[in-house]
DNA sequence: CTTTTTTGATAGTAATACTATTACATTTGT
DNA sequence: ACAAATGTAATAGTATTACTATCAAAAAAG
């Protein structure tokens, strides 16, 4: 798996960019360094001059790649689920048992992540940080709409999705498939954050995952 | 209810602002108009000079009373979060049952909010838009530890907390339930949010609630 | 090796997010 | 009743943000 990745391309939706940013080293470094710089001052403080200053670029050559910094968070949500779909279709196939492949699969995306080395310009671990503390915000806004419409969210809705597909197989009458996949997706990001921020209003700690509380969930919840 | 909450004034944390808005005719101006703007065009779009211009006051004048947008948004939440809390105590005193308790406790916390008219400057059902659409942001944040210590989101927690102890009364050896609480009302608010605009990752819709889905959910997940 | 594409530097604009100062209005203590 | 203290509002100004336009230099492609 980590071969391959080497050699696949993270496809993103052509719209979320002004020029693709994996075609240059320019690209990829505002990329990187969105990540790391994000990652020391949150996205609301993070600005295209503060990142052209540390890659030694200009603000207007940034602006070349992204229209704003929305988009460009935008885009880097769009890899991660991108990224996140392509690893679950590997965990996932050729499992026989739905049980067993609905916990692989929640495995994944509730759990903590490390670098996948096999990316070079990017670092998941930074990038799911990022995440779980900001990927509200790409939807949290008044363009919504227009911007589900433009197919920016797709990669997301297809993840969803596919745990859907899998819920159905093992609990065909269980009526809220849907509701409980994206909350459980979202209410994980929530819950790692809770655990760093709110240790008051959660269970999850250094020893309790996440994943833990929400593989038992889906135990009591589904019949099987 | 309806009497009382006339007569009884919604405790926010002082520090959340510069000059309580409830002691003025400008401040209850700015609260009541600032839920009508962020309505309108979103907490991003929104400054303090549009909400001027709107109430026919100076942009410095707001700033007499919050410090800056983000400031105005955790005092909205805050107001929220203790109007709800009222509602909660009122709701779920002198009823025995603790299961019955729990449902009542879930239905306020998750269910669709109506205007309460005894509130004369804030309308609630405004107000809930609101917080579905940009409670997240409140501590979303860079300054989340420091305004966390500063007890910003107190009531917010005593809230879960409350759901939580009834939790444990009908289940004591479940051992999530501070994770299942917290995960239920950020996911509620996140289920009225795709109802509305990714209807393709939800079950709820005009017909079934997200109160529908979380009761049966709860009732699956706790042994009685 | 020349044309196209990409990048960088400079400059500029409109809006945002404030702060400082001052004047006017209202309340309060004696 | 009236001066002092406090609350409220308006004006003006600054620094930063979020861009856009232009042009020259460098790099890549044909």
């Amino acid at each position: 798996m980590d071969q391959l990745l080497a050699n696949i391309k993270i496809q993103v939706n052509d719209k979320i960019y002004v020029k693709d940013p994996e075609t240059s080293a320019l690209g990829r470094k505002i990329i990187g360094n969105s990540l790391i710089i994000m990652d020391e001052i949150g996205f609301d403080n993070f600005t295209f001059k503060k990142l052209g200053e540390r890659i030694g670029s200009n603000e207007s050559s940034i602006y070349r790649y992204f229209e704003n910094k929305h988009k460009l968070l935008v885009y880097l949500s769009s890899w991660y689920w991108s990224w996140i779909e392509y690893k679950l279709v590997f965990a996932t196939a050729n499992i026989p048992d739905p049980l067993d492949k609905l916990s692989r699969a929640l495995e994944l995306v509730t759990e903590n992540i490390e670098d996948d080395l096999s990316t070079e310009h990017i670092d998941e671990s930074l990038l799911n940080k990022i995440i779980i503390a900001e990927f509200t915000k790409t939807f949290l806004t008044k363009e919504v709409d227009e911007e589900n419409k433009e197919g920016f969210f797709l990669i997301y809705k297809r993840v969803i999705n596919r745990l859907v597909d899998i819920v159905k197989v093992i609990d065909p009458e269980y009526p809220y498939a849907k509701s409980l996949i994206s909350s459980i997706v979202e209410g994980a990001l929530h819950q790692h954050y809770l655990k760093d921020h709110f240790k008051t209003i959660t269970d999850c700690n250094d020893k309790v995952s996440p994943t833990d509380y929400y593989l038992d969930l889906v135990k009591r919840v589904l019949k099987h």
